[in-house]
DNA sequence: TCCGCCATGTAAGTTGTTACATGATTAG
DNA sequence: CTAATCATGTAACAACTTACATGGCGGA
């Protein structure tokens, strides 16, 4: 499964379930998400498989906390995934099928209503990942020619949101447009 | 779960388990995947609760059909599911999380050589887009401007898909450029 | 003292995949 | 006759979600 992997590659830093939980929510969450009921089984079983290895870190302020880091087997499993090529699954787009299936109800009315929905919802995404470039952007003189490799991976992965995401607008903004031109010659 | 509303839709004529196998196949693949083992087990339940209803077909040809077709409960669902605006799920994009990844490996090669093989299935899919949209515009004197309502909202669908995957493509020689770049420059 | 955040977990259920089983009919 | 396609299904597994349980610690 692809999370054990990501997993593995989030902790190139040494971090407990809870931290990688943030990372998820904070840095990675436009191409993965995880609920922290997935991530502590998982992060055991890879222990138990000895591609991690943990210790429960003293705790200065707080509870107890489990910090895993890599193992050398971890790294030549993480190592092995990363070289293994593309893998483009197919995306199961709910509101695409909706769409599709609208003609149901023969109301163009809720047609629009629905392209004007998901294109707020692109939008206020697209916002979001905007604005996290535009912090980093500011906040890093290196940006974006000089980056060190993590960093220009991780604008790879930003940039193919933000191109994702100006489609999906675009597509709602066309798809808009004929659903209007096609109400006016209903009236006619 | 989707699905079920999607047969639902999907059954606006009557047909088979195995015919709507083919209508995900050969339509609506693009947006939505089933198998015929999802798919079977989906059709009873729906019977059972009174969604749909089934009749075996008489074999004229080939062996026997199970068809089924909505009842008035049925559609009502399928419509309450329809009116209730838009859902858009995160999409998980293991190709993403390669990228992101990928310093482990401290090989620009690698990061080309999957964006490489990425654009290229991007490609692959988007011609298969495009004759799709072409044989139904040279089929169809009506396209696109005259389309009856199912066509209308079809071709929505089928737009959206061209968006995204054309994004897709022009974010990966966005970033093939930028590799090459950087490897230019670790040269000197 | 109570609320909110830190931190780890389990249980049950949903959704989807892969592999297997069975048999009818048709085209070469 | 044999392979391909038509047609329906079951079983086991994998991935993920939602709800629940437990407790520590810090600040108002």
């Amino acid at each position: 499964m692809s999370l054990e992997y990501i997993l593995l590659g989030l902790l190139r830093e040494a971090a407990s379930g809870y931290d990688l939980k943030k990372i998820f929510d904070t840095q990675v969450g436009h191409f993965w998400a995880a609920e922290l009921s997935q991530i502590y089984p998982t992060l055991k079983r890879l222990e138990k498989q000895h591609w991690l290895r943990s210790h429960h870190a003293a705790a200065k302020r707080g509870p107890r906390r489990i910090v895993y880091e890599t193992t050398a087997a971890g790294n030549r499993a993480l190592r092995a995934w990363l070289e293994s090529g593309p893998e483009v699954s197919d995306e199961r787009q709910v509101f695409v099928a909706k769409l599709y299936l609208l003609p149901a109800l023969d109301d163009l009315g809720v047609t629009l209503s629905l392209l004007t929905g998901l294109r707020q919802r692109f939008a206020t995404r697209l916002d979001g990942l905007r604005s996290l470039e535009k912090m980093w952007a500011e906040s890093d003189p290196r940006y974006p020619a000089d980056l060190p490799t993590v960093e220009f991976h991780k604008l790879l992965a930003l940039r193919k949101g933000l191109f994702s995401l100006q489609a999906h607008i675009e597509w709602a903004d066309e798809s808009i447009r004929a659903v209007h031109k096609r109400m006016k010659s209903e009236q006619a």
